[in-house]
DNA sequence: GCAAAAGTGTTCGCTATACACCCATGA
DNA sequence: TCATGGGTGTATAGCGAACACTTTTGC
């Protein structure tokens, strides 16, 4: 799909789109021992939003999403998961919305489709930051990802409650689901994927325990590879290996 | 709420109401050793659904739910909580719905609002059975209570997907939450209280184990009370003591 | 006394936790 | 050689699964 500006496909909306509903994607990455998420900065404000869209009225839920997600980074086929629905009648503020968009030149009437009341469905990504091409298919100048423990201080809307409950679903299904493995590059050490999970969960973990759960999780593949870093014993590589956890998913009780 | 009849209700809804959204509840409860489920029955029909509705422009998500549920049932402050949104755009077969409404003589046009796609967001309520006056609020003539593991063969639209997805949900948090205790009632024995955990889990539990997990929980007030029920040894009475779980909460990571 | 349900005790094995030890590497 | 990070070993505590034993009650 063609990248056209943002605000240009916000005004005349409901000509396609279910009216009243709305995506919000909380989309994670993790880089460099941070566990990011991708927000959207506002033409000439310092206010930053979640990634979001409409529905278009012949797709599902999920499609819209991944669509919404393939527009925003270019990246298809990844980890994509509805986690909760935001309904709070007061969620937006319709001014703060006009003015955000006055701003960029755009001038709608108070009574816009736009500044009516919506209701959100909030779904997170989990994808390998290492894939993002920023600058793809998404104005990226003004967007970009933030420590999820260091966010900007104007978000606009409900949209810092939203990310923090993406947080905490994330935390939830941490040991239930494998999805977590989105997050890491295709190979990686068992150090940064401790990383990863203390980062999510934001305690320590102990290295040596880490290590044997993972291990006897039966999902991992050591490549046997080493690699030539720092001032220390090489490690293992790991692969990912979805066959086995296929299997595992069948032999144990993980989620879908 | 005054009642008054369904079909009435729905058939110039949008003045009020948000469009395209509905919610749907699944109201569980437990007796007789078996985990009921509140179906509606259709007039003229042997069709059932889920009860449900629509949202108000000037209310949230909850309080819309918790309006639902008082409506239908005359329940109030109980346990009530989202837990997933359908929003497949084929979820609700247009001439089902009408044929139905036609047999009781609601002729609505195909074009009707009623007809156009909704996405419905699924809230599931735990209930305590002992405290449901049929008749009360809800007309239940045509409704009632049906064991999930044996339900009616017609279930409109996608509900009985709804109603497995809140099963699974229910499942899910049983031993994360403490929700569970509001389909009990006031006073249980230890025997009731497993025998509703094999139900929602649909597996046999080791009768000695449960007493001690239960007990360690360190939530349940021993009444000191006993029965005089049946040919064996009279069981002790328990309550749920809301204030201890409330210390346990605090002490241990329960959610919410 | 017997069957049935309830309460308690005990053993076994697994897992989480905590810490200890050795290995490999670059400065 | 020393600091750093990686891999493995081990002792302990706690919990869950499984089963045994005792208690109470109506027939």
């Amino acid at each position: 799909m063609e990248h056209t500006t943002e605000y240009k496909d916000l005004i005349n909306p409901e000509q396609d789109f279910l009216p009243g509903i709305s995506i919000d994607c909380v989309i994670f990455g993790f880089h460099e021992n941070q566990l990011k998420v991708l927000l959207i900065k506002f033409g000439n404000t310092d206010i930053y939003s979640l990634p979001g869209g409409f529905i278009y009225k012949e797709e599902s839920l999920d499609e819209a999403a991944s669509r919404i997600l393939d527009h925003r980074t270019g990246i298809e086929d990844t980890y994509l998961e509805q986690f909760y629905v935001f309904g709070n009648p007061k969620r937006v503020n319709p001014e703060e919305h006009r003015l955000i968009m006055q701003k960029n030149d755009v001038d709608l009437p108070s009574g816009h489709f736009l500044f009516n009341r919506h209701i959100t469905v909030g779904y997170y990504a989990l994808v390998d930051f290492t894939k993002i091409q920023p600058h793809s298919h998404l104005n990226l100048e003004e967007s970009g990802w933030f420590d999820i423990y260091d966010l900007p201080e104007t978000i606009a809307f409900d949209h810092r409650e939203i990310l923090l409950k993406a947080l905490e679903s994330l935390r939830l299904f941490l040991d239930h689901k494998l999805a977590v493995f989105n997050l890491m590059p295709e190979t990686f050490t068992m150090g940064e994927l401790q990383s990863l999970y203390e980062t999510i969960l934001n305690k320590k973990l102990l290295r040596a325990n880490f290590q044997r759960k993972m291990l006897s999780l039966g999902i991992l593949e050591r490549l046997d590879k080493k690699w030539g870093g720092g001032a220390h014993k090489a490690p293992y590589l790991y692969r990912f290996d979805s066959q086995k956890a296929e299997a595992s998913k069948l032999a144990n009780q993980f989620e879908e």
